[in-house]
DNA sequence: TTGATTCTGAAACGATTGTTTCAGAATTGT
DNA sequence: ACAATTCTGAAACAATCGTTTCAGAATCAA
């Protein structure tokens, strides 16, 4: 038998991430990468596979954890009331602490354009996350915490789509209060 | 004497600028610009500059020219209430009707994050952008015709932030009735 | 027409892009 | 120790990147 694989491939799958999440996908070279993988050229190209590849793993794994982070954040409270404001306030947090921005979005706007591929998994993967907040949504409504009449989808969509703007907002202003403001207006709104 | 300047550089401006919006900053070269332009690579660099200076001309051209069309478009309107829901009904057609997306949204995520420059001149333009705004949200609030409990800047961000929410929903699903769905959702929200 | 100036086209620049190749070192089961 | 297999490092690949250079064509005022 022969030599088997040594490097852990989540561990430098993470390293990757966290260079893509920097710079985006065209700035990004296969030198940064091999340099913060610090791994082996040729290792790289045979275990994980090309730059775009390796880029589909790295959003894969920023999705995977992100989801699961918030499953069980969610799981911890004890209303779906309670959840959301929790959700939407760690999220405001999570933006203004974050000084990368957010790997999804930079994907969403520089990537997924112009490539199925991403474009497919970055859909699916947003599905998903709605799908998840609409639930959580619709047991605030159904435990008569929140405002019945509209659609949970809808709402879960437009919590999803401040978030977007949020993250706007705050690459260009860089200002924390505006990003606190408008989340407590968020929640606000949504509970009437 | 000598021979003088014969292109219109406008006019060359708004082609550079079109390619920049369909591929993005990095995903664009040199020889990308000199094609759709039809200039020549001598000329550009002589009368324009290198491809950050063409850039920053085109996302200068790019917003000065969405401005004038938004004010022109307010100024149509009967009532601050009437020009605040057609500003909001026409972005979201816009949105739905546009294949490139939207360039100020890819160069927030793509570019601004790294590039102080970019960073700066794009945070200048939202600011006139929200001001614009949020005057209108005033004086619809001053005419009582939304309520005037809120502060109009904040409003102002939130129809905003919202704009951005819907167009990266629509690089990711492509859907026109999700689209209008929150451009209703948000007039009904805004006018209470 | 002449001389001055500017535009044009193409070639060339060095640097970097993503990817492949390959000989040798390292590690394995037998 | 052995042969089998895989990892490693560096070099090389062709292609493209953004930018510069420069001789000649084109245009101007006199």
């Amino acid at each position: 038998m022969a030599r088997c694989v040594e490097f852990n491939e989540v561990e430098k799958i993470e390293k990757a991430m966290n260079v893509f999440w920097e710079k985006g996908y065209n700035a990004t070279s296969m030198q940064d990468l091999v340099d913060a993988m610090q791994i082996n050229r040729s290792s790289l190209y045979n275990t994980i596979g090309d730059k775009h590849q390796l880029f589909m793993k790295c959003i894969g794994n920023y999705f995977d954890t992100a989801m699961c982070e918030l499953k069980e954040k969610v799981s911890k409270e004890t209303s779906a009331k309670q959840a959301l404001i929790k959700v939407i306030s760690d999220k405001a947090d999570w933006i203004v602490s974050c000084d990368k921005g957010c790997l999804g979005m930079k994907t969403s706007f520089e990537i997924a354009p112009e490539d199925t591929i991403v474009r497919n998994v970055m859909s699916k993967n947003n599905d998903i996350f709605i799908e998840f907040m609409a639930t959580i949504v619709q047991k605030a409504m159904d435990d008569g915490e929140m405002d019945d009449t509209e659609d949970a989808a809808l709402m879960a969509e437009y919590i999803a789509t401040s978030f977007t703007g949020w993250k706007q907002s705050y690459i260009l202003h860089g200002n924390p209060i505006k990003i606190k403001k408008m989340s407590e207006f968020l929640i606000k709104n949504i509970f009437k």
